[in-house]
Parts: structure tokens; sequence; C-alpha cells
DNA sequence: CTAAAAATACGTAGTAGCGGGGATTTCAGG
DNA sequence: CCTGAAATCCCCGCTACTACGTATTTTTAG
């Protein structure tokens, strides 16, 4: 029986303690390494190979989108499965991009965790259901995104400043009406409703 | 050898799991219990007494802040140990307040949890170094600076979710007006002007 | 028990933001 | 030269939030 590796990367350690002792029965899956530290992954891999990189995705240093791309691009055979805490949408996108097999929340147990192994073992995915529903709603109207011009960035990063339309006319030497009229059409391409989903938009997306 | 029952509240069923066995080689540790609602968790304990509580600090439905009152208030004898992501500096002195006897972060491993449990059986405390240091760090600066209550933290990060006035007063089932003065009293704590600002303070503060 | 703190609620008025619409100018690239 | 994208500008109306209040009830702490 050929026996799958495993390296996790967590930031927090008792979720790395817990992923461990949970595969400790399964006999097929084996914990080739782990770290809290995402930036040390690609060298430890060199060492201890793995075939199945687990992940957290909102971690300090390096965030889960960076790390997968980093290692797709190094070891392309490798399967990442992503764990996060929350659905956060906005990133499920880009990690989908970046190459993951799968995806799962942390408040799944340990029957789902296994099911997840299994799957992405054999070569398939497994999405965490409440994902599927996210991005199936989300790929629809995902077609239209725009991309956001120049201008419209840098008045972003303004709004991020706490200035309001006022502040930001005279700033640019535009009218408060133009300043009005950038902000519509960023709400309406970033599909954020408030400044503070603009403003999470912009973290996710690094615009800021 | 006398056995000391533990019960585990967290909504991260992961992270249940985890813990679990990674006590499942300490005989003298065994999990009474364990929920992701902590809205059952008084009712549980009932029938399945514990000695020792962990639990999440960050929780919908209910904070650990009120768990652990309400636990406290009908089993005074139990022992409480907060289980958080990050060391929301806030809310530890609330915590405090409510008669917990440890605290550690998610990013602990199984040797400092065995160590905090066994700190805590012995009617010691135990508390994680980084919150400590926290605490004492915000100690002599917390002077002026004026402490956000435990309803306008909750009310913050409502905020945070972009919920409206409306929504929030929906949620908590009090008038709006009253989210409007709870929102009032976080700026003029928090020295913010805008919800940017407060989200930022939220931040820096590790309120979220 | 009593004082203080927190949570609750309301009024009035003003402002900023937002959604809908339409319109003009500038300028690069086919 | 013409088209289309980007940037500029304006109007109307509505809703949400903000800034000044005041005040009651509930909870906590001493």
């Amino acid at each position: 029986m050929n026996t799958t590796r495993l390296f996790i990367v967590d930031d927090h350690q008792l979720v790395i303690d817990g992923i461990h002792a949970l595969l400790a029965s399964a006999d097929h899956y084996q914990i080739a390494g782990f770290s809290e530290n995402p930036q040390l992954v690609l060298q430890m891999l060199e060492e201890t190979p793995a075939d199945i990189l687990l992940t957290d995705i909102a971690m300090p240093l390096m965030n889960g989108v960076e790390l997968t791309r980093a290692v797709k691009k190094k070891f392309p055979h490798m399967k990442v499965i992503a764990i996060s805490m929350h659905g956060e949408n906005e990133i499920i996108r880009e990690m989908l991009n970046a190459g993951i097999s799968g995806y799962i929340l942390k408040n799944t147990g340990r029957q789902e965790l296994l099911t997840a192994l299994d799957k992405v073992n054999a070569g398939e995915t497994y999405f965490a259901e409440d994902i599927t529903r996210e991005i199936l709603s989300n790929f629809s109207k995902g077609q239209n995104e725009q991309r956001l011009t120049v201008r419209e960035l840098e008045i972003i990063r303004l709004i991020e400043k706490e200035m309001s339309n006022k502040q930001i006319s005279d700033q640019l030497f535009i009218s408060e009406r133009t300043v009005e009229t950038h902000r519509k059409n960023i709400f309406r391409k970033t599909n954020t409703q408030s400044v503070i989903g603009l403003l999470k938009y912009a973290y996710a997306h690094k615009i800021i």
C-alpha cells in the first residue's frame, strides 16, 4: 500500500497538531512535515517532499495564494488543499487560479477531512459545499468583471486614507461629481456596496 | 489517579477534533463533551459535568465572555481556559474579569496545552506569554485610552461585516437609536471619525 | 444598599454617500 | 478619421449616517 505524504502549513500550531493527531490513525497518510511559517515551506519541501500540501489561506508573512503559486511552480505535481476559517469568496477564485485541488473549512470534521484527502489523492477535487455554492453563484457574474483603471485605483487609495469626496476632488483638482462617478464605477466593478466592502476588496487584491 | 474532565467549545470542528486527538494519549484528561454551539453548553454541562472548560473567544451566537460568566455562575468551581486566534487584547481584560484561569493562543503546541491544563488543574493560572506582555504593555498607556465595552466590541464586529445600523439593531434585538448611541461612543472612545478609521483601529488592536 | 457604569431609547437637524439617469472631452489605436 | 475607453461633469432624490442633545433602565462593583 502506498502512503501519501502530507505537508501542513498553518500559523496556528494547534490546528497543525490537531490535523496531525486526527490523521494518526489513518495509516495511508503520513505527515512529511509542517510549518507555522509559509516562507520556510519551499525549502522544507526540497528536503522532505510531499504529495499533498494542506495550507491555511490567511497567514501573516505570506498568504495562501502566493504560497500555492510558488509551490505549484516548483513542484507542479503536488496537490494543494486550502483550509480556511470562513469562505472568503474573493480569495477563493484566486486560489482556484493558483491551482488548488480542494478547499475545506476549519469547521469541518475528521470525516470530511479524510474524504477530501481521499478524493484529492485519487486525482479528483473536493470543495466544501458552502464553497461550491458561493463559487457557482459568483461565476456567472464573474464574467463581466471589469478591470479598474489607474484613476480608479488612485481614488481607492485616497478613500482608504479616510478622505471625503470633497477632499479627494480638491486633491486631484477635479469636481466632486467626478469623484462620485468614479466611486460609483468602482463599487460596480468591485461588486461591493460600502466602503468597508471596498476596503476588504482592496486589501484582498493587494491594491493597498 | 483522578482523571480531569474537560469540555471543549469552539465553532471550528477541526479545532475541537484536534484538541480531542491531542489529548487522546493524556490519560489523566478525559473529554466529557464538546460543542460547536456555545448556547447549548450550559445544559450539556448539567448532564455531563466537567472540571475544566476550554472555550474559544470569538464565536457566533454567544461570545466567550458571556459563556464564561454563565458557566462560572452556574458552576462556580469550574475552571475556564480561553483559547483564541490572536491576542485580542481588548477582550482579554474582559475575560479576566469574567474569571478565566488561563489563556492560550491557537498557535500554541501540544506541550503548552498540557502545561496550561496541568497548571489550571492544580489550581494555578496559565497565560500565554504573548498575552501577559500585551496586557502589561497596554496597562500603562491604557489609562487615558477609554476601554470599549463588550457590547461595543460586538457592534464593531457587525460594522465590519458591512451591516447597516438597521441590520445590526435587528440582529441584536435593540433599537436603531441604541446602535447609533453605541456608534457614537465607539467613535469617541477610539478617537476615529469614519468607519474606515474605525476598521483600521479594530485591525490594529486585534479586535477583529 | 448605593453609586457608577453600561445598555437602552428618543428627537431634531444636517450632511455625506449612493443609485439612477445623462453628457462632454480627451486621446490612443485601428 | 473614427471608435471606444477613460476621465470629466451635472441633476435629482433618497437613505444612511452623524452631531448635538436628553433620559431611563439594567447591571456591576464597592
